[in-house]
DNA sequence: AAAAAGTCGTTTGTATACGAATGATTATAT
DNA sequence: ATATAATCATTCGTATACAAACGACTTTTT
């Protein structure tokens, strides 16, 4: 198994903890999926978003739209993970891009769904491989067995969070 | 082993892709990767820093001077992930709480040193420690090995990006 | 030492990002 | 029916977030 070793980094802020009595394992597996997933968001907006004037909530918000097609902005910031109000912004942005458009509701003169453009199907074929490539090239160097244990420890951990946001949101 | 089952929307979004001939099984990491940081952030924000006029960029900053003591805003930029532009306005918030101070550069009038303030020490012990208290709960229902293995597996996809990383950007 | 080139943090302009307030619409109450 | 309450996306104010331009300062060149 490689690169099992924490880096430079981890090790002194890890040390600093235990210095202060206030170091937990949990510190570099949670910190650890920040630094990744940081590195990936910052490499994907430059060499991937920047030519398209997509930001990675554009392309979050157009992923969901992708996947689901029409959908209400409630559930649509929800599922991207902004806040509707964040997305009333973000909306502006795509449409002036002709990606998607707000489509008025049925019965519902309050709600809008907003629905993804021939243009946006064709730009999240070409985005979304693009962006694949970066995310095969992280698990690039992961054994069979380290790719399996990885997700399911990620999933395990989402489930948890998961289950006990409910519990206080409720 | 627990919760290894794929969420529902996770299994939607892989139909989806399955269906347009994009799907690799990266996406499973990397997507899920992208949902716990989002939780976990998303959750500290509101439920711990918020109390103390902390943004997670401005946790993060704290954390590298609390951690690294005197730090020049270039490297503290970086290490915290940031652009230099945008620390200029995370420090004058943090400032504004005394939680630390820019100092002169001894040899160089055009460099800025931050320093943190015994505000700032006392802040991050209280505020580490709350924050820690979700990563324990993020990783509370993972076995001992699950454990290891996801730690593991996040450091070896950060070692493999960041030496890609160094090979693009030299 | 004076000019040129390089290197700093900050400012500028635009785009997220949030909660709270707002205005428009729909549902409920009397 | 008409007031009241609830619900929806948007607007507002403030704080990130970035690249590019800027001014101040340092180093190098001559």
């Amino acid at each position: 198994m490689p690169h099992k070793k924490a880096s430079g980094a981890e090790k002194e802020a890890k040390q600093h903890l235990i210095s202060v009595g206030l170091y937990g394992k949990s510190v570099s597996i949670i910190s650890n999926a920040f630094r990744l997933t940081t590195i990936i968001r910052n490499y994907a907006e430059k060499e991937v978003f920047k030519e398209y004037n997509l930001s990675f909530s554009g392309f979050v918000v157009m992923w969901v739209l992708w996947v689901w097609d029409d959908m209400e902005t409630a559930k649509l910031a929800k599922d991207a993970g902004i806040a509707k109000s964040t997305l009333t912004g973000i909306l502006k942005t795509l449409e002036k891009h002709k990606y998607c458009q707000r489509v008025e509701h049925k019965s519902d003169a309050r709600r809008v769904v907003v629905r993804i453009s021939e243009t946006g199907k064709k730009l999240m074929e070409e985005v979304f491989t693009k962006y694949h490539q970066i995310e095969d090239l992280a698990i690039s160097e992961l054994s069979e067995c380290e790719f399996e244990n990885t997700r399911d420890g990620l999933r395990a951990m989402l489930h948890t969070l998961e289950k006990n946001k409910a519990v206080n949101q409720e």
